[in-house]
DNA sequence: GTCTATAGCTTGATAGAC
DNA sequence: GTCTATCAAGCTATAGAC
């Protein structure tokens, strides 16, 4: 039914024609504000090319966004594991992660998965586990094999890294953060890998700081 | 021009069946998605009824989110500064957060806002500045007016606590994160207040520990 | 103020020539 | 495989009765 779980991508040169025109419209204009004729033009060529190739308007969007999924993360964590000394590895990491995700076109993409989420849930589950579960358990991985960090919980952790700067990119360039409340992104990243690597400095009283109340 | 400087809201019952009505149909198949046949329908109004009150699809789309954004929130931010132990104050407010959040109606707001991001920046600006930037703003005063957790960015810092917070909601519940990588709120919560005021147990030998390569 | 009816246009998808 | 021509359905917005 779906082909989402394996995919084994060989897009032929007028398929990738289609999908760089599709990429054009779709990412400015949404699901429902695209219209086959826009993207026929767009791709220069006829609707029923189009058709011809992918089933339906559904199709072309699946087709496109497992296609940009795939083929833009498969780049950045084909590094394996991560190493190095914890303040470079961390930095390196957020500044690679930010020239990435800053890219107008990789913004646009975030945008339509979230937009669509509701329409298309499987494919906001394939960008979940390709970009941000991948990303996760890669940081988690490097925390576990450094004891001497003195992290309790690497995962969520991990996860905190990532989702600081996830919330940093969506806020200031998505939602026009940058306009209302601007924050540069050395200056977070700075405090968010001080927050982390002060842990080792501290006599390790794991858990003595808080008292859960559920 | 616009009206989202000031907005001194009056509504009318009427007025209020129409948004109750669009919010329904918004909320659920974005803007582009949403046909005035089908919101008059829902508000068991007729079509030209919703012409009269609101002059065309994009000013009932921009009043809808208006009314969303800051009716919804006045009710969080009204208690002015905040107070208490750092422990018990940080997690209660994330909590708050949480179960503000969480709802489904607020989920699928911040779903729209970002999906119209592109179409509608005054209203992205909007939501940012009335929900984010308050905040981090009360939450970055209640870290200054407390020099004994020795944080060293106060805006910062409450910019990594919400954004933790939103990427959470954001991926958990929006992007079907909970299908594939699930991670429990409180666990989160819990070692992101850890991770904030261990910075008071150890010597302030601030910025020591990276070294900017910029 | 609120309704019904409809104008004028665009949509997703298809048929058939080449 | 790719094109032009075309269809039925749905769209925003308006006109005019009451």
């Amino acid at each position: 039914m779906t082909s989402l779980d394996v995919v084994p991508f060989s897009i032929t040169p007028k398929q990738e024609q289609i999908l760089q025109g599709a990429m054009r419209v779709f990412l400015s204009c949404g699901y429902a504000g695209t219209s086959m004729d826009r993207v026929a033009t767009e791709a220069g060529v006829s609707k029923q090319t189009i058709y011809s190739h992918f089933t339906n308007k559904e199709g072309l969007f699946k087709a496109l966004l497992e296609w940009m999924t795939l083929s833009r993360f498969q780049e950045v964590y084909d590094g394996g594991q991560l190493r190095g000394e914890p303040a470079i590895l961390l930095r390196q990491v957020a500044k690679i992660y930010g020239s990435k995700v800053a890219d107008q076109n990789y913004l646009c993409l975030i945008r339509l998965v979230i937009a669509e989420s509701d329409r298309f849930p499987e494919l906001a589950k394939l960008f979940t586990t390709t970009v941000i579960k991948q990303g996760r358990h890669l940081l988690s991985q490097y925390f576990e094999t450094h004891p001497e960090l003195g992290i309790a919980d690497p995962e969520a952790i991990a996860q905190i890294f990532f989702g600081s700067l996830v919330s940093y990119m969506l806020v200031q360039h998505i939602l026009h953060g940058k306009d209302v409340m601007p924050m540069d992104y050395d200056r977070l990243v700075t405090s968010l890998i001080n927050l982390i690597l002060a842990q080792s400095n501290q006599d390790h009283k794991s858990g003595s700081n808080y008292q859960a109340d559920s």
